[in-house]
DNA sequence: TGCCGCAGGTGACAGCTGTCATGCGTGAAG
DNA sequence: CTTCACGCATGACAGCTGTCACCTGCGGCA
């Protein structure tokens, strides 16, 4: 039997995985979360074999759920699943020591599969994704990221300026920086790109 | 017997969906779709007597297909399930005749009943959305919902000139005008707060 | 010790943005 | 017919943004 704790804050979502994980002969669902903090003490308190678990989620994200177990030496396996395709994440998550990743884009059908095969020991990623993976690194700078961000967000440099302690020149060229990197014509169209890579 | 079409974009949640409604007695899903035209079509195949569609789809929104079933003078109700609260979509919604908007963060156990409730003429409605509904109607003009589109791409004035066949002075005028009327300090952010109230 | 790379900063400048006053048609209301 | 509102446009101006050359201090490292 093997045990899962599903990770995901689409309320509607979990119960159906739950539901559809629940017919399955072989697993069992025994524990459910909203968020990746909430999860984190589902999964010391159960000790499943798995979480299953989505990646943007409030409070804590599922990479950094990964990353944490990782550090803390887990026993339970990390199965992603995720409807964002951004290369950056799949990278970020195999550096977090996930086992599988897959996108909510996939058939339901091989969900029970995946997990099956993770628990075989081996490592699951959607075939979509595993080509595109080591496409391009991410070219940014903590400090450039956090500024696009912020960017995202509409503050001036003014305000980024006040927010992350930093000159306002010094804002400006960060963000010159990530736009000649970006090859992009303004911090707008930057934070964008960097977005959808999953750099963000 | 309630025939019942699926329309929802992740598959992982279509299917899903459909295995949970599957199971209930009383209903039977006769169809699935990934988009709204998808849909639009396996609605006039199957008549079913309820879509249950999200609204943010590619090709056609659930928004749309409601409001293409009502000028068809469709049978066919129409319930629908999304992520957004945003408070725009249910008055568009509402003006489109659907017959009911619960939200995915809902409890799963809801949906069939929702459903049911829809099927004896009920007008289905998720409480914490109700009393938001008529909060504040959308401010802004079609000209100014356009180029905020086009602000939250990256476009600069001269390109939305361009892209809209308006003037650059016009441009800037037509964006002063909803930076005010959203009471924010500039485009950016006039575009996150209009796409979040569900204006966009 | 001296040199280098690197994070952070300054100042200048052209071009873009946000604000405002003002002008010009056109179509509906009186 | 006049008046008025409305969509669109123009021009001016202060302040912000993107670009660039160049400076400073600090931690390696030979």
């Amino acid at each position: 039997m093997i045990k899962v704790v599903i990770a995901e804050d689409q309320t509607l979502l979990r119960d159906a995985l739950a539901t559809l994980l629940g017919l399955e002969r072989d697993i069992e669902v025994v524990g459910l979360a909203g968020n990746g903090r909430e999860a984190h003490d589902v999964v010391r308190r159960k000790d499943p074999d798995l979480v299953l678990t989505d990646i943007e989620m409030p409070d804590m994200t599922g990479l950094e759920l990964a990353d944490l177990l990782r550090r803390e030496e887990s026993r339970t396996r990390v199965l992603i699943v995720t409807t964002f395709d951004r290369p950056g994440y799949l990278r970020r998550a195999m550096e977090a020591g996930v086992s599988g990743f897959i996108l909510k884009d996939g058939p339901s059908a091989d969900l029970a599969g995946a997990i099956r095969r993770v628990m075989a020991g081996e490592r699951v990623v959607a075939p979509e994704l595993a080509a595109r993976a080591w496409d391009e690194a991410d070219p940014l700078s903590d400090a450039e990221r956090r500024l696009l961000r912020l960017a995202e967000a509409g503050l001036d440099s003014a305000a980024m300026a006040e927010a992350s302690g930093l000159a306002r020149g010094t804002v400006r060229n960060y963000l010159h920086s990530a736009i000649s990197k970006l090859g992009t014509a303004n911090r707008i169209e930057a934070a964008r790109r960097a977005r959808q890579k999953g750099w963000l």
